[in-house]
RNA sequence: GGUGGGGUUGCGGAGCGGUCAAACGCGGCAGACUGUAAAUCUGUUCCUUCUAGGUUCGGUGGUUCGAAUCCACCCCCCACCA
């Protein structure tokens, strides 16, 4: 590849990115140098579950990597101390120095799955703020004015709306500023939401003496409903980590028009090929559910391996389609004797409470051994193997204890 | 320090003395349909021994036949002016 095709590479796929030119320096340096880059990618330490919504970026870490660069994967051990950038919730527990291992454990074992591990460089941010003095902090914060972090679209609408702006979110982007500043970052990545933060990092690199860092931020999928970012805690994810079928399900809830995206943006089809697919799909040559099956077999063939994928297909399609039992059911142990129904279905982990079952019940969702049940004050002589169904995806196999 | 606005069932947000287990939206669950846990439509969404009963509306006391709604004190949150 020559520089051009280099930089169409690495650029490929991102929202903004500043600057080209900037890059192709650095990329010139650095070849003369003999050395890589260093790009860095953040992340909050008290979420370690990946999800798809993380895979945009580390696929594109993973493209740096492939070219001879080197990730810092920087967990936020000591941000994740002083709250939530959002705003939204209270500032956080300290975590622990046991926790924040076992954290990075499962971290590394998550995002391996896609990056190189020996092209990364796992690094946390306690390792310099928590040498910090209050002396420091001040110094540091001299550094950024309030009209620079008003600049900032969200911090700007929450101002204009008279709505709470906590001091300690204006610490939040400065320390991740600071952490480029302190690894040296050539280039940092993250969500289009991450933008102001980036440019932020940029800006204290220059004023502290250092090479500005290029920026790049990439989309931010939308979760399964289709219309919020994906995050875990609006439970619209799909973890990395999670079980093949619980994988493979989940995608084929995502909307049918997101599902693009996804083709693009986890598993990084090209352009033309996702268009191409597309236009298919919209003249009726492709059936959308087997391109969502598609997408579902490749996801989970990619983080897991291709046999669980075509199992979880199968399955699938056999509980939903076909409306089967699945060939795994999760078994209860009940004891000996008649039992109402309702209480039944409360143990077997199927309600809440005897209200919800009564309600499941009167729904007519409720089947033993596939056949409907409608009174809600049947009682049951639980059998060894008798099976509880509660709509489509509620199953019990009972057992009979002592 | 001063002024004003708030704390309601998972979330957002009505209600401001009885007809309130509490509108509406979101989310969740179920049913129908289907190509799937897409989309759409319908129902449902505190608990219980369920054609009825019990416990809820920041906390504690009080007024009243009767309070989420009025009063007192307390706790917490927010904005604005200094």
């Amino acid at each position: 590849m020559n520089m051009e095709e280099q930089l169409d590479f690495l650029l490929a796929r991102s929202v903004d990115f500043v600057s080209r030119e900037e890059l192709k320096k650095k990329l010139e340096k650095a070849a003369a140098e003999g050395r890589g880059l260093r790009i860095k990618y953040g992340a909050d330490p008290s979420a370690p579950d990946i999800h798809l919504g993380h895979v945009v970026g580390l696929n594109k870490l993973r493209e740096f990597q492939d070219a001879g660069h080197t990730v810092v994967f920087l967990i936020g051990d000591f941000t994740g101390m002083i709250g939530d950038p959002s705003g939204r919730s209270q500032t956080r527990k300290p975590l622990t120095r046991e926790q924040v291992e076992v954290n990075a454990q499962s971290y590394k074992e998550q995002v391996f799955k896609i990056l190189d591990p020996a092209r990364t460089e796992v690094r946390f941010n306690s390792e310099w703020c928590g040498r910090m003095g209050f002396e420091d902090v001040i110094r540091l914060s001299a550094h950024v004015t309030v009209a620079q972090m008003l600049a900032r679209d969200d911090f700007s609408k929450r101002y204009a709306a008279n709505q709470p702006i906590s001091l300690v979110e204006f610490l939040y982007p400065l320390v991740q500023a600071y952490d480029s500043v302190m690894l040296e970052a050539d280039v940092e990545l993250g969500g289009t939401d991450q933008l102001f933060n980036l440019l932020l990092g940029r800006e204290l690199q220059k004023v502290m003496g250092q090479e500005p860092q290029c920026v790049m931020t990439l989309p931010l999928i939308e979760g399964l409903d289709g219309v919020h970012k994906m995050s875990k805690s609006l439970n619209n994810y799909v973890g990395v980590n999670e079980p093949a079928r619980e994988m493979y399900g989940k995608l084929m809830s995502v909307p049918d028009d997101l599902m693009w995206k996804y083709f693009e943006y986890i598993l990084c089809w090209p352009r033309d090929q996702v268009r191409d697919t597309h236009a298919k799909v919209a003249s009726g040559a492709l059936h959308p559910r087997d391109v969502k099956d598609r997408l579902g077999r490749e996801v989970v063939a990619r983080f897991i391996g291709e046999d669980e994928a075509t199992a979880a297909s199968e399955e699938f399609t056999r509980i939903f389609a076909q409306k089967e039992l699945p060939d795994e059911i999760p078994e209860v142990a009940v004891p000996f004797g008649e039992i109402g129904l309702l209480t039944l279905m409360v143990k077997a982990g199927l309600a809440k409470s005897n209200g919800e079952a009564r309600r499941l019940v009167q729904q007519g969702a409720v089947r033993i051994n596939e056949a409907k049940i409608d009174d809600e004050r049947a009682q049951i002589v639980p059998e060894e193997g008798m099976i509880i169904r509660s709509g489509k995806r509620g199953f019990a196999k009972l057992i009979i204890g002592k």
